[in-house]
DNA sequence: ACTGCACGCCGATCTTGACCTCCACTGTGC
DNA sequence: GCACAGTGGAGGTCAAGATCGGCGTGCAGT
């Protein structure tokens, strides 16, 4: 659908690419195919023929397919980590700091829906090497909205990390499920409600201690 | 680790087995292999071995792989869509809704994390019958939730569903970290954080209608 | 301008590994 | 003592990842 480069190329002309350029362009072939089916689904005749060029080359950029899905991986995972953190750091308001998180997921989501299926949605994740990656992610995720929520609240480490995890959760969940439906909703109606969810559930947090 | 029925049973004694049990067995063989190996990694052998029978045995309960992990996947998407439904109509009070839905996710973490995992962390996602079933488990608590949302807050349905995705989001989120962080923490304690985090959002919902 | 060279690319192929069935054995009822 | 039912191990098939000999194109040197 969304044309990679030069899309299926003409069968007469066999376009001749730099080897970087080449390799853009293949990751990029590479994250449609995967993203549509999926790593095991997804075969290398598929991602060749995609980018217009055979299997060879994209053996001549990658040693396998593993390595491929890690580079492209690789490429998106810190991308939302960053926003979060940016997002953290944007303000000192917690509300703001929440609105900004729950844009941050939303906007992951919204325009780089492929990067966020396929680190959120990948089916390896019992590979150890991708699994390490993607609860990366998510540890990192967490850990920039705990440290917050620990300075703010004094809740303990361990209360801080499980109340981030749910916040993390309900975004990214709500993200998907915004995402599924076919952005039935305004974008930033769907942030609004989320955003007020989550801070209506967190902000009152240091009234009440808990008792161990 | 959790021995299924005879676990490696001995070579000297074919331990003969009505087709009931043999099919259970089977059902319990696969769903540790499948856990421990997600689908793609576990192979047909190991389970026959695991089970402590042959292959063609297990051919003659499942005519295949897809429909074995079928059958176990159909075992246990009800169960978490049943809970969450039990925890709406067990009560009228909505805190204590919330709360009862956050012990059933975590209730399903604790005590079949087995079948968590093999429904939540399926590497079959793409598969369409798969993903049909597992998108059905999500929808359905969804909807359960947005029910007694619509009625008890009178925002749209579309607003509903998303709040329900992000409070689904956020007990699965934090029992799955809950789960992975080794229970650090009482699962009581985790279930009553959770619960609190959800329930403050949720709770002043009707107060502030949002516009359209 | 003509010729030889080097390089990126392609079609066809190999091999591995996993799902799915066929021949020999063992224990039981008459 | 004998037939028989059900089990166990060896093999077929196929898909998909990974790889070799040819081809065409752009460039340097005379």
């Amino acid at each position: 659908m969304t044309a990679v480069g030069n899309g299926a190329q003409t069968a007469g002309r066999p376009t001749r690419l730099p080897r970087s350029a080449r390799r853009k362009q293949l990751l990029a072939a590479a994250q449609e195919v995967f993203v549509a089916q999926g790593y095991h689904a997804a075969a290398m005749d598929d991602i060749a023929e995609r980018a217009g060029v055979s299997k060879p080359v994209l053996y001549q950029h990658f040693p396998g397919k593993m390595e491929l899905y890690l580079a492209l991986l690789d490429t998106h995972c810190d991308a939302i980590v960053a926003k979060v953190h940016d997002a953290m750091r944007g303000t000192s308001d917690n509300k703001e700091r929440v609105g900004a998180s729950v844009r941050a997921y939303f906007d992951f989501v919204d325009h780089e829906s492929e990067a966020f299926r396929l680190v959120f949605e990948s089916d390896l994740r019992n590979d150890p090497a991708v699994r390490q990656r993607v609860e990366r992610v998510e540890q990192g995720c967490i850990a920039a909205i705990t440290d917050t929520i620990i300075s703010d609240t004094g809740v303990s480490r361990s209360h801080a990390e499980l109340l981030a995890s749910g916040l993390v959760g309900a975004a990214e969940t709500a993200a998907q499920f915004w995402l599924a439906g076919g952005r039935q909703m305004p974008k930033a109606e769907a942030e609004a409600l989320v955003a007020a969810l989550s801070w209506r559930g967190i902000a009152s947090f240091p009234l009440q201690g808990e008792s161990a």
